[in-house]
DNA sequence: ATGAAAGCGCTAACAA
DNA sequence: TTGTTAGCGCTTTCAT
């Protein structure tokens, strides 16, 4: 009780496990053990101890306990854009995840610079018991070496053969051709598709799955665009010079920028054009008209990666599919395709 | 050279001072000094040892700095929802910041459980330097008792009088002056206000932004409601019971819900009812129509959040100020009032 | 059931 | 300029 004050309450936060030992009246040892649990120590012991505890507010320093265990119990998140809500309810999903099992999660955007990505990647890989890294825009080099330099590490939407390296993969070959199939059905011949960023594995396999367009009648054009809603929103005056009936863009996301800039220049969706996206995101149900997509479970992809720390052994890929989700943006191609003049002024 | 081969290159992270120290022939102290710089050593040993950690892939353990120092250059986040792109964008926005200052970012989300919320933050608290907690809903007591486990504590979107916690905070009150006194000029009189989640600091300030209204000649009225896009989206069938002209959403995730659910009502926006949001989403610039809404910065946020723990002491709260943007959700009251059965039935 | 002691990997005195 | 040593806070043998 008299002793009790010395211990000094003042920090609650940065009490050790000596002060509690000194209180309670036993050895650190002893106060390791009923702080860890499941260990022999006697009840009156245990009770002490816990008294002490918390009497000042006493917790266990994590450096002090990973230095000694070796792992961290933290799981390092890496992604092109935190605020892209593709990869933000990934985080989201592989957050709870981690929680749910004991482990922290660390988190660092690359904002799509693959440079800074495989910085952030070596940073984090330092700290961490598993490394994530979703849709990584880095060299196979480099992520030969982030594999080296992790205990553990595991891809999201790109492959690698590595016999340290897991991924979790959307098919997204699969997606594409059921959207081909969904315009051809719609009687659409000619498709722009609005590529993704220069170094995205998933938007390879985006191309890989137009193959099918050939056999279907179609042809597709690809014109350069990127990920973000602007860049559908800009890329959309260059798609239509090609007339178009259908465009696909990278992701719901682009979709998004192109519907509002169709919007602006007058033309009818679907009547005039047709317009589908990738993934699903929240707020494609909400757009007006609905947006024609392949549908992805973030939540589904975020629960896998995480399976692929806690369980799995680390190499091979899992596959995930989605499903065509049609909505209103889609429709029958226009009888005529629209006059050049009203594609190409503004 | 013959003695590196010793050294046992198969996995580079695990590499350790001593490896080094061996290898290089030297203390490991002088490696130490090599590698934190700016101590003097000289040029040949620098060289030496650097040689020396390149070849096994020498990486300081971060724990151990951790314990040593005292300092984890972490900083921990800890918000309602990771998905909720205002959420997101902070975050985003933090961890730049901070990785810009040479810390790390660890995440946690709560889903909107205060319990859960408690839990992250004081075990976030035990890591980490500096801790933020994002609109956080647990009560106050349990908040001081953060502050007493954190190193540094700040808070977005609410305020408490307390020494050691710091806050930046969103002008809510101003932007419902901003928003009601838009409303009053296209004369809207009957204003239904879609609440946000129970214990939303920033919820309660909007409230008190309503009382602008009396002044207005405005009718107020609150309809339980929530932060999500399906939460606008159910609360609409009971806010039309109180036969509005205009609608302001908690946020603009919530906006959306709610003009899905006015489509397919076949409610025209704004002609029969008027909808404003706030936050100013990314999407909502790109809706139809357009949502107007109280428009907050959220790189600015994040970015004066990083500051607190940078530059500032702690206590005290940061104002930030939004403004009006005005689109199309927005417009002239209807001249008469929808009848009963259009607004009720369904 | 409990304590003493070693040591995880690193850095900061202090010596030399 | 470099090496030796102590110790950050904790867990885990190994004794007792």
């Amino acid at each position: 009780m008299s002793k009790s004050s010395r211990g000094g309450a003042l920090s609650p936060g940065r009490a050790t496990i000596h002060d509690v030992a000194r209180i309670a009246e036993v050895s650190t040892a002893t106060v390791s053990r009923v702080m860890s649990g499941g260990k022999p120590v006697s009840a009156e012991v245990t009770d002490r101890v816990r008294a002490a505890a918390r009497e000042v507010g006493y917790r266990p320093n994590p450096a002090a306990q990973t230095l000694l265990r070796g792992r961290s119990q933290t799981i390092g998140v890496v992604a092109p854009d935190l605020a892209n809500p593709y990869f933000a309810e990934i985080l989201k999903g592989v957050a709870a995840e981690a929680a749910e099992g004991g482990h922290h999660t660390l988190v660092a955007g690359s904002d799509e610079d693959p440079d800074r990505e495989y910085r952030s990647a070596m940073e984090l890989a330092r700290w961490v018991d598993g490394l994530l890294l979703c849709a990584p825009r880095m060299s196979t080099p480099r992520l030969k070496e982030v594999a080296a330099a992790s205990r553990s590490l595991v891809l999201i939407n790109r492959i690698l053969r590595h016999p340290s390296i897991g991924a979790v993969v959307v098919d997204y070959q699969e997606g594409i051709r059921l959207l081909c199939e969904h315009l051809a059905s719609l009687g659409h011949q000619r498709i722009v598709y609005l590529e993704g960023p220069p170094n995205a594995w998933s938007d390879r396999q985006r191309q890989r799955g137009f193959r099918v367009a050939e056999a279907l009648k179609q042809t597709v054009t690809p014109v350069p665009c990127g990920s973000a809603m602007r860049d559908g929103y800009s890329a959309v005056d260059e798609a239509l010079t090609h007339q178009p009936t259908a465009l696909i863009a990278f992701n719901d996301h682009v979709s998004l920028g192109v519907l509002t800039r169709l919007r602006e220049l007058g033309i009818d969706v679907p009547g005039e054009l047709s317009v589908a996206g990738i993934d699903d995101a929240p707020m494609s149900a909400h757009m007006d008209p609905g947006l024609t997509t392949f549908a992805v479970s973030t939540v589904e992809l975020g629960r896998l990666a995480w399976q692929r720390f806690s369980s799995d052994p680390a190499a091979g890929a899992t596959h995930l599919s989605g499903e065509l989700v049609v909505r209103g943006s889609t429709g029958p191609a226009p009888r005529r395709r629209r006059s050049q003049a009203s594609a190409a002024k503004r």
